[in-house]
DNA sequence: CCGATGTCAGATCCACTGAAATGA
DNA sequence: CTCATTTCAGTGTATCTGACATCG
């Protein structure tokens, strides 16, 4: 049984903390049963969403080390989901893009997140629920104004 | 420069995790100038809210695995802020108490996070942090009810 | 049974290589 | 034109942590 402290329950961050991390859990599991994990999924949304990128640029906006986006594209082009293409100007370059497969499965891992969104916020009614969304985009928003780089 | 992918942004759990480990690590940094670490933490407020406790009772409220439990009480008891005693009615059980220090300690800590959690939430005026508060503090209640243990 | 020690896996971070472009 | 410098993808590793498992 858990109770938790009440000195630490009076603190947003330690109730967002806690939140976070199931909702991670929560998100981790859902992925695994595909073999895949979050930053699998965040890439292939921010392909989805941007269009094709340089390997570099996909670091940059996800804040992914550069070195850790290869590893990712490396499964997600085995597993037919993303392809990489040589920039003909610039031959260092490499560009992602999503394969049909792959904008499929995004679909998919979508629906299941919003499936999920609704097992966490079950006790709150739609009106709350959108209340919450604002209040969260707003302080996110601040957040990675005041922290570049590290959200 | 970041700019994440507005499909995700859109699925709370993102948000939540996002926001939840920007929490966790402007709590971490706070207590690192101090040499310690989030479950110190937890640790010192589960004593002082709950009084004495058993190791064993220590983990299975903060859901924290009992040999991690051992590990923080040793550096809480080098630094003083823990003291470890028999417990006079079963003298096999050792309880672990707050000292002076540890109690002061902890109210330092706790306020220095009722400043981050400022920080945190400079977007939302008063009102509206509390709004955030009373929603957080459902999801969570509601998230332990289904998630004994791992949260 | 309970406290203590050790081990394992995952994530993050950092240093390095080689190829390709850039500019003095 | 040449050579030094920079930028990129990709490799490998060090470190830290949390979760688990075994020991006394």
């Amino acid at each position: 049984m858990e109770s938790l402290p009440p000195s630490l329950l009076e603190l947003d961050a330690y109730l967002l903390s806690k939140i976070g991390k199931d909702a991670r859990r929560r998100a981790a599991v859902r992925l695994a049963e595909r073999e895949l994990r979050l930053w699998h999924m965040a890439v292939l949304a921010a392909l989805e969403d941007f269009g094709p990128l340089v390997q570099r640029e996909l670091a940059a906006r996800l804040g992914l080390d550069p070195s850790d986006v290869v590893k990712v594209l490396d499964e997600l082009t085995a597993r037919g989901q993303v392809e990489r293409t040589r920039d003909p100007a610039d031959r260092r370059r490499v560009q992602a893009r999503l394969t049909p497969a792959g904008h499929a499965v995004l679909a998919e891992l979508l629906a299941e997140a919003r499936a999920t969104d609704e097992n966490l916020l079950a006790p709150l009614d739609p009106a709350e629920r959108r209340q919450l969304h604002g209040l969260l985009t707003r302080v996110l928003d601040h957040v990675r104004a005041e922290n570049p780089g590290a959200v």
